[in-house]
DNA sequence: AATGTTCCCAACCGCGAGAGT
DNA sequence: GACTCTCGCGGTTGGGAACAT
């Protein structure tokens, strides 16, 4: 039996196992040589005392090249809302329109900054009414439903192609693209929307509801100069409750 | 200066999905 | 179909910095 002060007298060990600059010299260049993937076999192989899941969360939200670190900017921060009032808290999929951010990072940035800003809007992608890990069981099913998702993963990056005859507006939409997302690469046959004056194309390769509310999201902050009724019906939304409304420049 | 409190964020954890056998 | 393994996701934890008293 431990009495309570030699338990005091003992140093607890530190539970949190931050990262060393050499573990991540490390890693890296076993990734840069090896590749990614097999997450299992990486600290066998490299020698680190970690474990997969710890080597791949390192990689992916901090050594990861294009990593962008540093403050949000506005536009960032604006985006992050919206996505997150469409989506909930499915940080991957924000972060996928977020070239250079991790989900982490932007979880943890809603969490410290956003969360308390925006507590009077509280809204979640599905109704939730019990633990996380039911919550998550009503997305994915409520996903299932809606149609076929090719994978469960977040598109790691997301393109926009914005080609615009006319010179005055391809910069309203540049200057709004600035510092958000410049380009996408999207290749899927999900709706593809090609208005007749802009020839912009919207190519997603992810969940088609997601496509959907993408679709809104950006129609609306891009502001193609149409009515909110044009949008719709050029989007064939009729059965989806977030209809664009109002007019866009 | 010392102590207490709050905030930030890297890392951990448990779970489900999908692939392979 | 059952099982195992790997991967990715979202929620949570806890160390430490910053700030307040």
């Amino acid at each position: 039996m431990e009495s309570k002060g030699l338990v005091k007298a003992v140093k607890p060990q530190p539970k949190k196992n931050l990262w060393k600059p050499e573990e991540d010299l490390v890693l890296k260049t076993y990734i840069e040589t090896h590749g990614e993937g097999n997450w299992a076999t990486v600290s066998k192989n490299s020698g680190l005392k970690r474990g997969g899941k710890s080597c791949r969360l390192r990689w992916k939200n901090y050594l990861r090249p294009n990593i962008k670190r540093g403050e949000m900017s506005e536009q960032e921060e604006d985006l992050i809302i919206r996505m997150h009032k469409l989506l909930g808290n499915r940080w991957s999929l924000i972060a996928g329109r977020l070239p250079g951010r991790t989900d982490n990072e932007i979880k943890n940035y809603w969490n410290t900054h956003l969360s308390k800003r925006h507590n009077g809007s509280k809204r979640k992608s599905v109704d939730y009414t019990s633990n996380h890990h039911e919550q998550k069981k009503k997305i994915r099913s409520s996903n299932s439903e809606i149609g076929p998702s090719k994978s469960s993963t977040c598109i790691e990056e997301t393109t926009l192609v914005v080609r615009n005859e006319e010179e005055e507006d391809r910069n309203n939409i540049n200057s709004w693209m600035d510092g958000i997302h410049r380009s996408f690469n999207c290749d899927t046959d999900y709706p593809t929307l090609v208005p007749e004056n802009y020839n912009a194309t919207f190519l997603f390769d992810d969940e088609p509801f997601i496509t959907y509310l993408d679709s809104f999201l950006l129609v609306e902050e891009l502001g193609f100069g149409w009515s909110g009724e044009e949008a719709n019906s050029l989007m064939q939304v009729e059965s989806c409750p977030n209809h664009v409304t109002g007019d866009f420049y």
